[in-house]
Parts: structure tokens; sequence; C-alpha cells
DNA sequence: AAGTCCCGCCATGCA
DNA sequence: TGCATGGCGGGACTT
């Protein structure tokens, strides 16, 4: 129990060098990789409760590593905290409920509640967030349109808790992106823009897809999406695939050799000398450049940087799981999508009261038109109104 | 103090 | 090379 996790033995943060291992490869280490495991440890019957200790040390990782994937897990209803170190085992079978939950909430305030001054609720925000089970509960907490973008802008109060940026909350948003939009294809780019509310600087754009490849990671592990490419731009994005039934696992050839033999994995291929060498000074210095950095090109109205690029995802029928708000439209219908988009513009367009969620939809409805135009041209369609 | 986990530096991997 | 990825752990925030 007490096995001390694997961590670095003795290794000398110094130093470069030294004899690196043949098999260091980040990927047995990978976070998706970690998450595959965690599960088929635990997704199977008689599990009902989770020490994040016992999980750290079965899967020979730090608990911070734990956390990354438990936070996610539990944003989709596999697991519901219960206690210090203690998580309750709901398993896959709670997905579709949380997706359809989160669909709804998205629906709800497209995506995110903004907060129009009068309805604010900063102070008591939330307190138990999910439960699916039970009640909807839909208070979406502030979140995604981060007040934010203006540098300098007066903020009312500190928005800023830390529940906001939680890996958990980012997780479930991430999530709506696909399931309250017809986007199926998103790429990591594009869902920071969309949930940071567009034009920041780079340094909060790079930390928003650093935390978002963690979210795919675990995502990707639970075949929730998968990882493909623009159809166009050939970047690397994100297919959703929704929940099709519980997926299988099987724990790694490493871990399950350390299971049973009753020992700790992971210690064996820590990559004890690879550490990176933070030399203090200078991770520092470049800290505080990029800070500066930041803040020089940070200057809000880059009018230059959005607007195009729309490119970033692919639109598709809707997701299987969970019917939902929006009829599941097939692609070769096309006036049927103009005819739901425009629905849905009209019905949204008035909740549309602040900048951010304007830019936003603009940034759909741009993302859209080029789609749709782009298949009109091969397969002309009748009219725009008409069914068939 | 212990538990959580945000953040972002910088190493890897792969065109 | 350059860009996409993502390991990793310092240290701030919560309990």
């Amino acid at each position: 129990m007490s096995d001390l996790p694997p961590e670095n033995p003795n290794l000398s943060l110094t130093s470069s060098s030294s004899s690196l291992h043949h098999s260091y490869s980040r990927k047995q280490k990978s976070l998706g990789l970690l998450c595959t495991n965690f599960l088929a440890l635990y997704n199977r019957h008689g599990i009902e409760t989770i020490g994040l200790d016992d999980a750290a040390s079965k899967l020979g990782v730090e608990r911070r590593r734990i956390y990354d994937i438990v936070n996610v897990l539990e944003s989709v209803g596999v697991l519901t905290k219960r206690a210090k170190n203690q998580y309750t085992w709901k398993g896959f079978s709670a997905i579709p409920a949380a997706l359809k939950e989160l669909q709804e909430e998205g629906a709800k305030d497209t995506f995110h509640r903004f907060y129009t001054n009068e309805n604010v609720k900063v102070s008591d925000d939330e307190d138990d967030e999910e439960e699916s089970s039970s009640q909807p509960l839909s208070s979406s907490q502030t979140d995604t349109s981060k007040p934010v973008s203006l540098p300098q802008s007066s903020d009312p109060s500190k928005i800023d808790n830390r529940r906001d940026k939680s890996l958990g909350l980012l997780t479930q948003n991430f999530i709506k992106l696909f399931v309250c939009s017809e986007a199926r294809i998103i790429s990591l780019d594009e869902a920071a823009k969309l949930l940071l509310g567009d034009a920041h600087n780079t340094s909060i754009m790079r930390t928003k897809v650093r935390r978002l490849y963690d979210i795919a990671n675990v995502l990707s592990s639970m075949n929730l999406i998968e990882k493909t490419h623009n159809l166009d731009s050939r970047k690397p994005a994100f297919k959703w695939l929704g929940y099709n039934g519980e997926p299988t696992f099987t724990l790694s050839s490493d871990l399950m050799q350390a299971e049973s033999k009753k020992r700790v994995f992971g210690t064996d291929l820590t990559n004890v000398s690879v550490k990176r060498s933070r030399t203090h000074e200078s991770a520092t210095e470049r800290r505080i450049k990029m800070k500066q950095q930041a803040i020089a090109d940070s200057s809000y109205n880059q009018s230059s940087d959005d607007a195009h690029e729309s490119r970033g995802y692919e639109f598709g029928p809707f997701a299987p799981a969970a019917g939902g708000t929006y009829p599941a439209a097939r692609l070769e219908d096309n006036s049927k999508r103009a005819f739901d988009v425009e629905n849905l513009v009209s019905e949204y367009r008035p909740s549309y009261q602040n900048q951010v969620l304007k830019d936003l939809f603009a940034h759909y409805m741009d993302a859209w038109k080029s789609w749709y135009s782009e298949v009109t041209q091969n397969n002309p369609l009748p009219d725009t109104s008409k069914r068939h």
C-alpha cells in the first residue's frame, strides 16, 4: 500500500547526461495510456470505490497524474468524488446521462451562461456540481466565456475562481462544443479559441491548448473522441464519437506483469536522468520574457487573427448518442441543414448579449458558411429552403 | 498540514 | 527543422 511512488530514486538533476536508457519512451507514460490502464483496472464488477493512493501505487505514478484522469472521468460521470482520496466508481453506463445533461445544459445557454450583469451570481455560484442522476442542475456556473479578454478592462470582481479553470469544467465545455453544435471535428486550437472567447494572447492560448491535450488524451482512451485531421487543412484535430457502448480495456503488458508480480510498475521505466534541467534563472528569465511578450502582443483587438481561419472544424451529422435538442441531420441533406442552422440562428441570436458570444457565434456561422459553400459546390442543391 | 491541481517549461516525436 | 505533443513537478490554492 504505501509503496512509495516510483518517483525518481536518485537522480542528479543536473546534468544532462548520462546514460539515457534505451527504453525510455514517453509513450509508455502518456496520460492516455495511463488512463487506459486505470480503466482496465477499475472498470470491472465489484469495484465501487477507488482510492487515489491505491490507484497511484498500482499504476506506478504520482497522485498528480491520477488527479488528471479522475477529473475528466468525473466530468463525464464515470466517477464521483466521495471524500478525500476517495472516489465512487459509476462506470461507463453513467456516460449517456452525463452527456445528455451536458447537451441540455449547453443548449440552454449556448455553451455557457454568460452573465449579463443582472444575473451574475459570482459569489454563490454552484456548490454541488453534477450529480447527474437526480436532477439536471444546470447551473453551469460561469466558465468559458471568461470575462477576461480585455486586459485592462475593469473586472467587476475576480470571477477567477479556481474552479473556473479546472480540468473538469474545461472537459465539460470541450464536450459541449461537440454535443451542442454541429461540429464534428475540432482542432484543439479552435477549441481553445472558442472556449476562451476568442482573441487572446499566445500564452493563454498555449496553456489552454496544453490542458486540452490532457483532456483529449483521456477522452480518446475512452473512445469518446478520436484523433484525425481536418479534411482540408490537414491539421490534426479530434472527432467526436460519442458513447457507443462500453469499450474494453486491457492493461498494458508491463502493468500486467507488475500487477501479477504484486509489484509496483513504472519504477523501471521512469526517465530518471532525463529530467529536464530547469536552470532556474534561465527558466525564470524566459518566463518573464514570455510574459512581456504576451502582454505586448495581447492587444485584444487583433483584428487580424480571427475571422478567417474558420477552417477549424468540420461539420457533420450529429452524434448518435443522446438524442437531444437538435435533430440529427444527414450530411447529404443540405437543405435540411440549412434550415436547421437558420433556425438556430433566429432562435439564438437574440440571446447573444455580449461581445464574446457574438464573436463565437459569428465564428460558427463563418465556418458553417464555408462548409456549406464547399458542399454545395460538388453537390449543388436545389433550393435552400425546400427540403429536397 | 495534507490534499488538490493549475500552469507552463521544455523535451520528444514525427513529418 | 519546425511544429505537434505532452511529461513533469513547482508551487498556489483548498480543505
